[in-house]
DNA sequence: TTATTAATGCAACTTAGTTGCAAAAATAGA
DNA sequence: TCTATTTTTGCAACTAAGTTGCATTAATAA
């Protein structure tokens, strides 16, 4: 497959991420866009879009695929390492605007860090 | 259910993990045991060593379940708060003995917190 | 021994995600 | 334009991890 071609399919999707500041998971965004398009296009979607770097995906408490907006990669450098925080109650997850260091391990090399932190949201806590 | 009564499964769990010093993945253990026991007691057998402080249990890069002696946990007190390290090309997985430290979110409760780090082992860095 | 409780096996189910392939849509070339 | 080629999409079938309900077995208590 050569070259790529922005599809409706593609902008409906990347109007979802422009529009949320939140995280949003596989299974949401097949939810919601299931009279649009097929569950297949969206993971196709949104595997191109975490190529193109413009957005980043990520293992929610769950163990199933998050994705949100990437701030500043590009599809040859994503720079974004940040943790993520998933409400236990509520389950909105977001990303957290904290760098996150990647800890050395000896005789290791370390290629990425994810970090889950598992709470309530400001919402949830009252 | 009230009490609980250690069996032949039980301990043929408890020895496994006694004998390993890696994490052992969910998917391994119930294809190990195979011949010994169902994958549901598999299951229900790591459920309860993680209740019971013996195990805990965290999440690798695939999403899947997996688990690991306990150092200084009981029942009632998981102290355990350390990232888990996964090589991405033999897959062994190790708990890293490093501090991990919680970082603090304004306006959210942070219950736990888990880190994975993937890259390659000493064995496959070579 | 008999009653009670806990553990196990098994089959069926659920759910997230994947695959192969055919059809449709977009693009390029003549 | 008409046609060939490439890319995208839909669909159905599949995979794999984990769960559930329920009947059976094993252990313990009365
Ligand atoms: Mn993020
Ligand atoms: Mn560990
Ligand atoms: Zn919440
Ligand atoms: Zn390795």
């Amino acid at each position: 497959m050569g070259i790529k071609r922005k599809t409706k399919s593609l902008n409906s999707l990347l109007e979802i991420f422009e529009q949320s500041d939140e995280a949003l998971s596989a299974i949401d965004l097949v939810e919601r866009l299931n009279s649009k398009m097929n569950k297949t296009t969206v993971y196709r979607i949104l595997e191109r879009l975490v190529d193109e770097g413009v957005i980043h995906a990520f293992k929610g408490k769950e163990g199933v695929q998050w994705y949100a907006r990437c701030k500043d990669c590009t599809a040859s450098n994503h720079t974004d390492l940040h943790p993520h925080f998933q409400c236990r109650d509520c389950g909105k997850t977001e990303c957290l605007d904290l760098q996150l260091s990647m800890p050395k391990v000896s005789n290791h090399r370390i290629d990425s860090a994810e970090m889950l932190l598992v709470g309530q949201c400001e919402d949830c806590l009252a």
